[in-house]
DNA sequence: GTCGCTGCAAATTATTTGCAGCGTA
DNA sequence: TACGCTGCAAATAATTTGCAGCGAC
């Protein structure tokens, strides 16, 4: 079996898990998810699936991502985009950011600070900065 | 002098060396800017602006966050948010984003699965996951 | 006087929502 | 039958843009 399809059968399993329906358009989703490394948008995605299947809409991927992403089976890159946020603190530090209201805490941690990336990473590009992000759910959050 | 009026003469500086205007409006935004930790976004730096400022519209603050992130005076919290992107493989990895384009590439570095925070984070919430983001120029994007 | 910066209003873009129909358990 | 899932169209929210006026060099 190739490895996307392996990947679809714990897809299935996942879903079973869940309590969600496997639709063809949800592993049609997944299935362009996990075939690229790209980490395309929702438009993308609505694109290439388009073409091996012709009846879906772009709110059914919009929808799907978001379920996917509440059951853990993908994740987003970087931070949850509500809305822009701004830093005025430009000395090395970190951050935690909550999952649930998306509150953001400045973390400071020396060993942090000169991360030395692996050098394979010369091999995508240049990298300016080195920045670690601490996802989990604030204080706050967890006592509700 | 205060700590905050310290930095604001560091602006001023900033501004002169870019060959910006410091006007009142981007002293203001910059001051509140540094006055909180809370990583706020624009429509909020706009609210408390406003306070002390009547007259200011919330584009010039879109405009005036955008100016200092391109001068690199400030920064923004998580990836550029253009749109969101996803990302179906849910092992460990890490990942490098070229400011230029926004292109998204993985980056898998054993050291990095188990970076322990440090301990005051507790004080913010519960950790679930650490994810290092490198972000610098790509190689396509360089080349131009 | 020139040119950068601003406010206003309108435009654009990404994403979400309400609703009716359809298909599967 | 019931209910989850879908497509469509309309709504919403964040951010950007065009334009005219004003003020600093």
């Amino acid at each position: 079996m190739e490895e996307t399809e392996k990947r679809v059968q714990a897809f299935f399993e996942a879903c079973r898990v869940h309590g969600i329906r496997a639709t063809p358009q949800r592993v049609e989703i997944y299935r362009e998810l996990r075939n690229t490394e790209e980490h395309p948008d929702a438009e993308t995605i609505y694109r290439r699936v388009r073409e091996r299947m012709p009846v879906i809409s772009l709110d059914t991927v919009y929808r799907t991502l978001r379920l996917f992403e509440e059951k853990e089976v993908i994740s987003r890159v970087g931070a949850l985009n509500e809305r822009a946020r701004f830093d005025g603190n430009m000395k090395p530090h970190h951050h935690f950011i909550c999952k649930v209201c998306g509150y953001v805490g400045d973390v400071y941690c020396g060993a942090w600070n000169d991360l030395k990336p692996p050098k394979e990473v010369e091999r995508l590009g240049r990298v300016h900065s080195v920045h670690v992000e601490l996802r989990g759910v604030c204080k706050k959050c967890r006592s509700r």
